[in-house]
DNA sequence: GCCGGTTCCCAACAAAGGTTAAGGAGGCGC
DNA sequence: GCGCCTCCTTAACCTTTGTTGGGAACCGGC
């Protein structure tokens, strides 16, 4: 069921009516199979169709004048990345897949006619755009104020929260399927450093990241250091 | 008229319908003075209105468990910082006024029967919290990937750009009202470090940077050292 | 089973930015 | 007009992160 994650994503972030979950089973949805690397859309495009997640990992990212890249955010199952779009015409930054990945393509029209006919619906979609950008709030806050290490572990802390909604981070092990220079891209920092703060956190025997795994040898020491507060998420609905 | 700059933001950035001009006219709010450094909603709380930036500045921030402050955004007459909270009802952030402000408040209840009975303005509600989520975009990327000089130049530019909007940076001359402390808070640096900026962007003959205003001394430069591009503000509805 | 590309790993050195500590300029209340 | 407080300014020194340039391990295709 290719609609399983998000709806399980949707109800405990914001809380679903059955009414709305007919209604968003009634979405056309064409599924399309994604090799890993493959650009979904690009900076500049002007998508007629929001993307969702079925199963995999995409990212968003911004590439600077001068060639620097930067990742955004990181998509899991259940999400969709590009949501946006449906208001903003004119992608401002790339959206990749890093993993071979299972998408839904979802018209604009049909899903400005499911919101448009149901306001309820609108104001989960809108409230799951709010979610999105509180992280992009926290994540000025990571790279802006914490030292390398800290980011990594704040990063992985919240990836895991975040898989852990659809049951994709049972236990101390889930995958984060992005190469060392794609981990730099996301901390800002070279993928030499990233390596260097990789290897720092596996001898601390904190986690161990590696083949696009992530495995959390000890919880307390990783708390420590990412200092992880999660109201950020707002994955409760009554709060 | 309370309205003016919000109006003319709203209606360059997404278009208004005279029936939607009306309708938001005819919100109810309550107009207050507040004065410079004075906290508008923190951190945690719970808000049950939301406050547009009648005339002044304010900025939303996060503090770190270990105490350290990042400035998320900068915001100006015509915008409503805290729009989000209709939808987060817990704030995950502070609103302070750095600078005297006109500010007006709006309670949730009557925005939410705005935009249920209106989908039009919600949908223009919905893109103004998705251009804000933009600009935090590029804030990562800003913070992430630029050297601190450029870091500065572009939170330069991309102010100058948000106020000439309604008319509030004609000229080579606009007010930023940061301390350099604040400045330092924004761009993810210390306040030495910003000094040490400040001082060389002044010493280069780019801009000056002083008792809250800034002159810009040379666009070129200045577009140069930003590497500035507007597309991330959305400013154009028809793109 | 080998080959070519990607990814990972590492060391030496350079540069950007952080820390500490201090003095000076300007505004405001009395 | 004086004193206080905030903000700005600067210098010396230290730490984190970037740069360059390498080599080793892994993976998929043939």
């Amino acid at each position: 069921m290719v609609l399983a994650a998000l709806l399980r994503r949707l109800n405990t972030v914001s809380g679903l009516e059955n009414a709305d979950i007919a209604a968003i089973r009634a979405l056309p949805i064409i599924v399309r199979q994604w090799e890993a690397g493959r650009s979904i859309v690009s900076d500049g495009g002007r998508p007629t169709e929001c993307c969702l997640v079925i199963e995999g990992f995409c990212v968003r990212a911004k590439t600077t004048v001068s060639g620097q890249r930067q990742i955004l955010s990181i998509h899991i199952a259940g999400e969709i990345p590009d949501l946006q779009s449906l208001h903003l015409h004119r992608m401002d930054h790339d959206l990749i897949a890093v993993a071979a990945s299972t998408l839904g393509f979802i018209s604009h029209a049909s899903l400005r006619a499911l919101t448009r006919a149901n306001p309820n619906i609108a104001e989960v979609l809108w409230r799951d755009t709010l979610i999105d950008s509180a992280i992009f709030r926290e994540w000025i806050v990571n790279v802006g104020q914490r030292p390398a290490a800290s980011r990594l572990a704040h990063t992985v802390v919240e990836l895991r929260r975040r898989l852990a909604i659809t049951g994709r981070a049972a236990g101390d092990t889930f995958e984060m399927p992005l190469t060392q220079e794609q981990i730099g891209e996301a901390l800002g920092v070279t993928p030499v450093h990233a390596n260097r703060i990789i290897r720092q956190l596996r001898d601390d025997r904190i986690v161990d990241i590696s083949r696009g795994r992530v495995v959390v040898l000890d919880e307390t020491k990783l708390a420590d250091l990412a200092q992880f507060d999660d109201r950020y998420l707002h994955q409760d609905p009554s709060l």
